[in-house]
Parts: structure tokens; C-alpha cells; sequence
RNA sequence: GCGGCCGUAGUUCAACGGUAGAACGCCGCCCUGUCACGGCGGAGGUCGUGGGGUCAGCACCCAUCGGUCGCG
């Protein structure tokens, strides 16, 4: 794999690139759509070409359950299995320790807010206590025992395990088993954890080195909102020999920023950099101005399904009463399928009789947004127009 | 014409004689490495109408209107 800087953005660590994988080149700072179990939900690999997406991002322990990464394996590899012709990440099945683990059946997410965290109902007292509000993520010291939520089976993943199921599945970029820690953890646990997940970064660096194929593989730094842990994390993990670096872990909203510069001022600059999980329009300017090249997120196409929809002026509920005699597009300029070729009153009406065309349009034009979002903030990086194009911007989302 | 059953939220239906509920719909909010076509909240009913018995009725009695089924 081969990274390529081609311009950087002045007084910031911004920069604008591109990232050679086996199956074709990413220009960067990019949007990676996910598809978790090899699908962008609602929408066919042509349909996320078209709308402008070069890579995608799968998941490994959804995978690895259903269908099984053996048979991706036999069927010649997740991008003949799905009919995806350009790069593919996985994701590493570290993020199911947090979502089927801390935050399983709670109102919690990565996401979090100062006030929210000091919240001490929130905060968990005994960790391995199993008395403990049913979870389906166990952690060991030498990996996580899953039970699955579809058959109930027990299943033991480990860095080497990870590591083993990516290079089956066959994707371009893979990273390595981490634990996503939840923003209720209190700072000696984030502690425990971190050195955990650097153990860990090795062991999955060795399995990744082990295994032959042609897959890059990015190191995870954690450290939750600690500005120690989070540099202290980037120093370890920057030293080690990945191919990228994913940013991962929670954060509070207002700090992001801060924690993302303290990492990537750490890192080695050579390399690309990921921001895990993270991609409303706000987060994505603030993470390119820091320094990151990549950015997947699963909210342009979860929230399309639930009728949400961005527009230059903020999101839209489509769903709300006042459009559903509104014959104009979403957006009068944009250019994608949906609003080239459909109003909002009629978007409204597949939402509100639940036609599975809804979530299509819905989520084409979301992550059209998304992807092209960053597309043009690439090209202000080029054109020295970062700045301007970031305060226009904000200008009118949030008004 | 006779007999039975049914009239409760916008809709379809619940509710031992003691505070009228649900589902869907409606109105709105939320979702950040997807257990996610998901989650949360809100508005909305003088119980067809008119009498009566009872401390107390959506429930019991009578009448009436409407619907429905059966028999003529």
C-alpha cells in the first residue's frame, strides 16, 4: 500500500492525498460508506459507485457469524462475494466489544457529552461483576468472548483471531482488535485497557505479518478523553509498524478537536490516519483540519432509514407534515439520482407508507452529501480555500 | 316484520359496577467503527342518542337511531 501527500492545508495539519490499495486508488481526505454485513444497507454496489464512493467498510465479527468468513473465503473473497470492485476495509470486531459489551440494552454511544459523563448512574462499578446487566461481550486479558445475537452460541475472538477471519475475508485494509472503551469508564479503567490494547496492537501485527496477502494493516489508538492516554497511545502505536493508524474510543463532543490534534501531531505523518466511526459534516471539517485522511460513519444511511436527511441548511426530518405537498427537490442543486429525479413530497410518501424505496433515495442522497461533503473540502485544500469554505458552510447548516 | 349481535381515540379493538387502555395512524424529537426499515416523547375520547334504577355506569334496565347477521 502506498500513501502519496499531495498538498497540505497551512497552519494545521490538514493535508490532501492519495492511498494506492490492490483495488484501486482512494483520493484523500475521503468518506468510507459502511456496510457492515457486505451490504451497504438499502443500496447496490453500483448505486454507491455512482454516488461517488471509492471505498467501503465491512465488519468482521458480523461476518464472521453470518455468513462465515469461510465461506467468503470459498466464495473468492469479500469483493467477488458482493460484487464490490474497489477497496474494502474491515473493521476489526473491536467496536462490538463496546456496542454488545458497555453499551449493550443502554442508552449509551461513543458520542458523549461533559454532563452526560458525570452522570453517576452512568458510571460502572464492577467490571467483570457478572451480575451485571446482561452483556454479549465479555473481556479477558487474552481476548473477548462474544455471544452471539443470533443463535446464542459463545465465541471467542482474539487478536490473532481478528486478524485470521480479515485475512479470510480478503479485504484491502483490515485493522487491528481493539477495545472501544465507553465513555463511562473512569480513567484507571481507560488506563488498564490502553496498555490492553497496545498488547494487543502487537499481537495482531505479528498474526497480520504471520498470514501472506496483500491487505494493509492500521494500528487503533485509544485513550478515551485523556490527553496523557490519548498521546501516550499515538506514541506507542505510531512506533509500531502499521500501514495506517486508526483515531478510536470515545469522545465528548466539544473536545474531539483537541483529542484528534494531540494524536495526530503524534503520528507519523507519512502514514494515513483513519477516524473511526465519526462523520457528521462538523466532525468531518474538524477531522480534516487535524489531520485525518479517512472517515467512515454509520450515520448518513442510518439516519436516511429513519427519514433524516442533510441538507446545506442542517438536516431535514422528511418525514414532518410540511412536506408531504412540498414538490421540490431536497435540494434544488444537488446532484444526485434522488433529487435529479424525485420531490420530497414523494420521498415522504415512501416514508410514511413504508415502501422500501424510502430508505434507497433516502440514503443515496445522504451519503452522496456526505461523500461529496468531503470531495469538496478536498478540493478547497487545493485551491487554499479551506477556511472560507468551512465558515460558508457552517454559515447556512447551522442557522 | 321478528329475533340475535354490535355502536368506546382518526381507524381496528380492549376494559370484575369504583382513575377509560392498546395497536396502528397523526404531531414532533433522537441516532457517529450498525443487534438499527430502530428508539423516545406528545396530542387525541362528555364511551351513538334520550331516559331510568344505583352512593357510584362504558358496563345494568327501557326507548330510540345506526350497522350487521339469521329467519320471514
Amino acid at each position: 500500500m502506498d500513501f502519496k501527500i499531495q498538498k497540505k492545508l497551512k497552519n494545521s495539519l490538514g493535508r490532501a492525498g492519495i492511498l494506492k490499495t490492490p483495488h484501486g486508488e482512494i483520493e484523500t481526505p475521503a468518506f468510507v460508506p459502511v456496510g457492515t454485513k457486505a451490504s451497504i444497507k438499502a443500496l447496490t454496489p453500483e448505486q454507491v459507485a455512482d454516488l461517488g464512493a471509492e471505498i467501503i467498510l465491512s465488519n468482521t465479527y458480523h461476518l464472521y457469524l453470518q455468513p462465515g468468513d469461510e465461506t467468503v473465503a470459498k466464495a473468492g473473497g469479500l469483493h467477488k462475494f458482493m460484487n464490490w470492485q474497489g477497496p474494502i476495509m474491515t473493521d476489526s470486531g473491536g467496536f462490538q466489544v463496546f456496542s454488545l459489551g458497555a453499551a449493550y440494552g443502554k442508552e449509551i454511544s461513543k458520542i458523549t457529552t461533559a454532563t452526560k459523563i458525570t452522570d453517576p448512574s452512568l458510571l460502572i462499578p464492577e467490571r467483570f461483576d457478572d451480575s451485571d446487566a446482561p452483556r454479549l461481550a465479555k473481556i479477558g486479558q487474552d481476548g473477548v468472548s462474544f455471544k452471539s445475537h443470533l443463535d446464542g452460541s459463545v465465541h471467542y475472538i482474539t487478536p490473532e483471531k481478528s486478524i485470521q477471519i480479515q485475512h479470510n475475508l480478503g479485504a484491502d485494509i483490515i485493522f487491528a482488535f481493539d477495545e472501544c472503551t465507553s465513555p463511562t469508564e473512569d480513567l484507571k479503567y481507560q488506563e488498564e485497557v490502553l496498555e490492553r490494547t497496545h498488547k494487543w496492537a502487537e499481537r495482531s501485527l505479528i498474526e497480520h505479518k504471520k498470514l501472506s496477502g496483500g491487505c494493509a494493516l492500521f494500528g487503533i489508538v485509544q485513550g478515551g478523553r485523556d490527553e496523557n492516554l490519548r498521546k501516550k497511545s499515538a506514541k506507542f502505536i505510531g512506533s509500531l509498524e502499521f500501514d495506517g493508524y486508526g483515531i478510536g474510543g470515545s469522545f465528548a463532543k466539544e473536545d474531539m478537536s483537541t483529542a484528534v490534534k494531540w494524536v495526530n501531531e503524534i503520528l507519523p505523518e507519512e502514514r494515513p490516519r483513519h477516524l473511526l466511526g465519526i462523520g457528521e459534516p462538523e466532525d468531518l471539517f474538524m477531522g480534516i483540519e487535524n489531520g485525518v485522511d479517512l472517515f467512515d460513519c454509520v450515520a448518513p444511511t442510518r439516519i436516511a432509514r429513519n427519514g433524516s436527511l442533510y441538507t446545506k441548511n442542517g438536516k431535514v426530518n422528511i418525514m414532518n407534515a410540511q412536506y408531504r405537498e412540498d414538490f421540490s427537490k431536497i435540494e434544488e442543486d444537488c446532484g444526485c439520482y434522488t433529487c435529479k429525479n424525485f420531490t420530497k413530497a414523494y420521498v415522504a410518501h415512501l416514508f410514511h407508507g413504508k415502501e422500501m424505496l424510502a430508505a434507497t433515495l433516502a440514503s443515496i442522497h445522504n451519503l452522496y452529501f456526505i461523500v461529496n461533503l468531503v470531495k469538496k473540502i478536498r478540493q478547497s485544500i487545493f485551491e487554499d480555500t479551506f477556511f472560507e469554505f468551512k465558515k460558508e458552510f457552517f454559515k447556512n447548516y447551522f442557522k
